[in-house]
RNA sequence: UCCGCAGUAGCUCAGCUGGUUAGAGCAUCUGACUGUUAAUCAGAGGGUCCGGGGUUCAAGUCCCUGCUGCGGAGCCA
């Protein structure tokens, strides 16, 4: 038996059908009646199409049905397809019948403008709208791009646990839960550790999966519960990692512009920014970037004793915060890697720089037009000596990382990784002003309904 | 956590130096119209002015306090 689904005609396929009767199954976006017209903007999650109805060419019932519709109705609409030049997407539905499924009454989210609060109470109902449909088709867009670019270039994917019982980068940011006889668990902030242990047993792995972080950041681009794909490879050293990293990054956005073109536009982006993104980026060192700040007076704010504010030249070894990032960041088209940062901001487990011990092997991708960090990544430290000294030296509980250490004991190898945020990357390439946007259901510090 | 801002109709907001019965647009409902795209035109209904306390002859408006939300910083992807 050939299942019913497998007969639906949808929006986005329309093209396809012209002259053809159709039915098409959805809720109705909006509508205008005008005399004897009843005009029905009907959506169905692949596109939205305007539905015409001519009251003397059907029954009074029928009428009186399309009539009676309201906002967000469900209804199936049979209907012939037919080009036409004034409608966006080329095509319009003559009606000759409509079925109400279900009639809405009073649906919040009108066509007008909304305040953030209110969309965010109905997030729910707002990812309904226009803006957030072409938002979240390009999140699905960027993760198929993710996954196609590891899997068709030798990466097998091996997911890590969200259960944890240990920090990887200090334990102030953990969401705790408890975990039968055992104590505390956490949910886990990064999925590396884990992949280094798969890297070495599959050689190119990746991870991808949601991450946690309880920090109180209330900004833009902070959520508390975000995705990360995070590979990390075997035998990579800084280099390679940086090369891979611009490789999935470009991949990535020429990808979205390739299958993208309309959400981009719903959107109002500015496509050739994007198209822009091509290898090589741009990569400095983390000390030209301090003497590029000083160079053109990016100043730091520092708080004095007596709680007053001043500022000062940016001291090596200070880690970025977002002005600085930003300011970098004003004489760039396409993305930026910075890298050896003071290994003093930076975690345990990356390596040394043999020429300069006073930076790790680390890097930072920024992206252009004010989005910021979207890659976090490093060499990491393949010494087991080296390694339990900085695990110490941060006071990390030894014991817990007793099976982290023994990849340096059994064959340990040089490796690299970085981790990308999934959401501030989808921020970037849609334009979205605010992370809450580029997630369903966003985690934030004030908001965990709906 | 710190700094700043806001809360008035279903939504977005206006409301002056404290002074009559708190306003507008949209949304909703009724009517007109064969091409609307945030339609237009005519009409109707719609209020715990965030909660509590205070000052005053009089508080949406001033003061104190609590709650909620927003923007930013730090930290980070």
């Amino acid at each position: 038996m050939v299942s019913r689904y497998k007969s639906f005609v949808y929006v986005e396929d329309l093209s396809r059908h012209i002259g053809e009767q159709v039915t098409l199954r959805g809720w109705v976006y909006d509508k205008t009646a005008k005399g004897k017209l009843v005009f029905i903007k009907l959506r169905d999650g692949s596109g939205t199409v305007q539905c015409v109805l001519f009251k003397p060419n059907v029954d009074e019932a029928i009428a009186e049905a399309a009539a009676q519709l309201t906002q967000e109705s469900s209804v199936e609409i049979i209907g012939t397809v037919r080009a036409e030049e004034r409608a966006p997407g080329g095509v319009e539905l003559d009606v000759q019948d409509v079925r109400i499924h279900q009639l809405s009454a009073n649906y919040p989210i009108t066509p007008k403008e909304h305040g953030v609060e209110f969309l965010m109470e109905h997030r729910h109902l707002w990812l309904r709208s226009t803006r957030q449909h072409a938002i979240m088709r390009v999140r699905a867009q960027v993760v198929k791009a993710i996954r196609d670019f590891f899997d068709g270039n030798g990466f097998k994917l091996q997911d890590s646990p969200i259960f944890t019982p240990n920090a990887c980068e200090g334990t102030s940011t953990l969401f705790e839960t408890d975990y039968f006889d055992l104590g505390k668990a956490y949910l886990t902030q990064s999925g590396q550790l884990y992949a280094e242990a798969t890297a070495m047993a599959l050689g190119r792995v990746y991870t991808f999966g949601p991450t946690f972080r309880a920090e109180k950041s209330k900004t833009r681009r902070h959520l508390t519960e975000f995705w990360m794909v995070e590979p990390e490879m075997a035998w990579f050293d800084l280099n390679d990692d940086m090369d891979l990293a611009e490789d999935l990054v470009e991949y990535i956005v020429q990808h979205v512009l390739a299958t993208s073109q309309r959400e981009l536009l719903a959107l109002g982006r500015d496509i050739s920014k994007l198209e822009k993104v091509r290898r090589p980026f741009h990569r400095m060192s983390y000390s030209e970037a301090v003497e590029w700040l000083n160079a053109n007076n990016v100043k730091l704010n520092r708080k004095q004793a007596d709680g007053t504010e001043i500022q000062v030249d940016f001291p090596w070894g200070e880690d970025f915060g977002a002005p600085q990032e930003e300011a970098l960041m004003t004489q760039f088209e396409k993305p930026c890697i910075i890298h050896r940062y003071p290994s003093e901001v930076k975690a345990f487990y990356m390596k040394r720089d043999p020429e300069d011990s006073r930076v790790v092997l680390a890097m930072d991708m920024l992206a252009p037009e004010g989005a910021g960090e979207i890659i976090g990544g490093s060499q990491r430290e393949d010494d087991h000596d080296a390694l339990l000294a900085r695990l110490r030296h941060e006071q990390l509980p030894e014991e817990a990382f007793q099976w982290y250490l023994d990849l340096r004991k059994f064959g340990s190898v040089p490796h690299a990784g970085f981790g990308l945020g999934l959401e501030r990357t989808v921020k970037w390439i849609t334009g979205a002003e605010h992370i809450r946007e580029v997630i369903p259901f966003p985690r934030m510090i004030y908001r965990i309904v709906p």
